[in-house]
DNA sequence: CATGAATGAGAGTTCATTCAT
DNA sequence: GATGAATGAACTCTCATTCAT
């Protein structure tokens, strides 16, 4: 009688492989780029050997597709979820959702795809249409009725929406390459948190600089 | 008039090469990252062969460095030169130095140099140091210096320093990233020209959003 | 009876694989020289493909490093122990030697390893001093003994005991450089056979030259 | 009129250049050997610019039979001179042209081509005949000859030509490989000078060891 | 004639990918 | 399915040789 409730280690293992794989790998391409990377460092770093690697993913093209593709339009989603069931105050869901991006995306590991699709958008030029129409657009679209929502109630002066959005979402992108970049090598000293960065940001864009 | 005897061909293409050589480089890295591009690559495009690019520069790293100083620190003294002798409102001076900063580096191929410093950073740990130290620290100097000039002044209200060069930064860099990641294969449709978003994004800065 | 279940041939190459690596660089780097053999040639003389090599050694100059520690100090043991238990005269012992030297290292691959040794120790000075160390002063101790002995036993003259190793040594090397270095091309006819000549040699300074 | 005396230094450079280059490659090749000598770097030691040396040798190979050729075949002839008008005991015009022969072959400069010879034979079939009718066969004939006279007169035992031929060659090759291979890099310690155990293996040779 | 900038064939080395075990 | 030994295309770099000046 085989065993009712865990499945062999073996079994277990097997199944995980993949996303094993792609962790793998997006921690060596944001680390290291893409071209840097040997696949044989991505197969170790999942704890398999070389050959293992290419039963899953046909190339290290793929791989990288695959690993783009996995771990990005998540959080759109439950974003424009959020937004849409809020109610009250834009300002308010704004500074909020820019402190849940940073904390599930931007610091996270996706994070680390956003950094890496800038560098190898060229390289991959179906991926950046794919990136594009799947994480830009629609989170300039959902930021842009944002936008909207606030100037017709009200709550927002009337601005450009597409630089409204740009300025919205460039704080966060520079923080992103900051910490991905040169982030954790102790050549990059701040004062503050990038929490707390954010947040004075976003109170800065609210009430603007001017007296 | 011009001379009517000219400096023979060889020597005038000799002093000419290191820039040739650096001008080809800066294009192939930029559009195809460092290790995508072949040293021979480079040597074509700047017209020569293969062995002619070791003449000049002992190895494909030593290029990627010298190309990198050739390309920065150079309009950071300019900007700075502008802010001292500047009299007046700040806030148009800020406005000034963003669309100068675009138009000479965002826009132009100096802006590829900091793309690429962003993913080969940490490849180059030495230089990616030397970029901290010539071009971002002197430029978070100089924002940070007109913010204060600008809160003592009254022209602006009382605003943490870091969280506004930040802000201040980012939407040059973002609009940077734009433009050689996505820029030139018709992915990414925008409205506005980036001069104009630059500008629409500063009013928005400097006013806030808030109605 | 042989094994009816051999090692699956793939594992067997494997663990041959250095031996035969080692062998095919030996017989190139004597044939050719060092800089003249390419290490593809060598994985070719091995049956193996270029990247193959560098599996097992990760450059040409450590092939030529192992290959020559490969073929050293092995002799040099046996010798010394044939001294050590050896009763009676010793110039018997000194041709009987001389012989087995030249049967199993000089006339052999392993002769070929002091040619090339020759011809390296500039390029490769830890090398040479690994050579000097293990072959050459191990050598020279142990001739010196045995004349020495000789001395005592009263069977040899009174004679400077570093004059007389040289006198030893030098027609072997001298054998060994004619074989490896124009030996198989029929340049250099002689009436006599190695092994004869090196006991006319040894008679002769046995007995000396003069009537 | 022409100066009568002195040619102009330039002139005077001129001719005296294929010497220095062939005196350069000498020096190089003895000390690196032939594949690890740059044909720049032999044209910097004589002096002149790369392209220079190409003007008076069509290639390095050539370059290298010249300068074998230059410097091989000069001392035999004196040797031989010397050994025809010599009257009197062999074994002293022996012992004093193995000196001469030291002192101005194997000591100098001209010994460094033999050591290479011996190390390039492979590689310059051509050169090795050369090398073996010019300079190992007469050399064998000369001494062989000495030996042929010392029996008839004598002075020495009924010895086998061949093999003290080789006997009395083998100390002055010894220690010409010696010298230049090992030599100047402090690895080797000798308590005796050259010509001191020269003279000492010779005086063995004549005696013999046995007591 | 001398020069040295330029060349490009060729060598060492890497690594994505394959496939026998 | 998993493995890792083997492969060879591709890449960086060197240096003998050429030739315009």
């Amino acid at each position: 009688m085989p065993p009712l409730v865990t499945a062999a280690p073996r079994q277990r293992r097997k199944d995980a492989r993949p996303q094993e794989l792609l962790d793998a790998a997006l921690a060596l391409f944001v680390e290291k780029g893409f071209a840097a990377t040997r696949s044989e460092e991505v197969a170790a770093r999942a704890g398999v050997a070389k050959g293992t690697l290419y039963r899953y993913y046909p190339s290290k093209d793929e791989l990288f597709k695959a690993m783009v593709r996995e771990n990005l339009s998540v959080h759109i989603a439950e974003s424009a979820a959020l937004a849409a069931q809020h109610e009250g105050p834009i300002a308010g869901l704004m500074r909020q959702m820019m402190q849940a991006w940073w904390a599930k995306v931007g610091h996270g590991k996706a994070g680390g795809v956003c950094k890496i699709m800038m560098i190898e958008a060229r390289n991959f030029p179906e991926l950046a249409a794919f990136y594009i129409d799947e994480v830009i657009e629609p989170s300039q679209r959902l930021i842009g009725g944002l936008i909207e929502r606030g100037m017709r109630s009200g709550e927002f002066r009337a601005v450009p929406i597409e630089a409204t959005v740009h300025l919205l979402i460039a704080p966060m992108l520079h923080m992103l390459l900051q910490e991905h970049s040169f982030g954790d090598q102790g050549l990059c000293h701040r004062t503050m948190s990038a929490e707390e960065l954010l947040d004075a940001q976003m109170s800065l864009l609210l009430h603007g600089l001017l007296a």
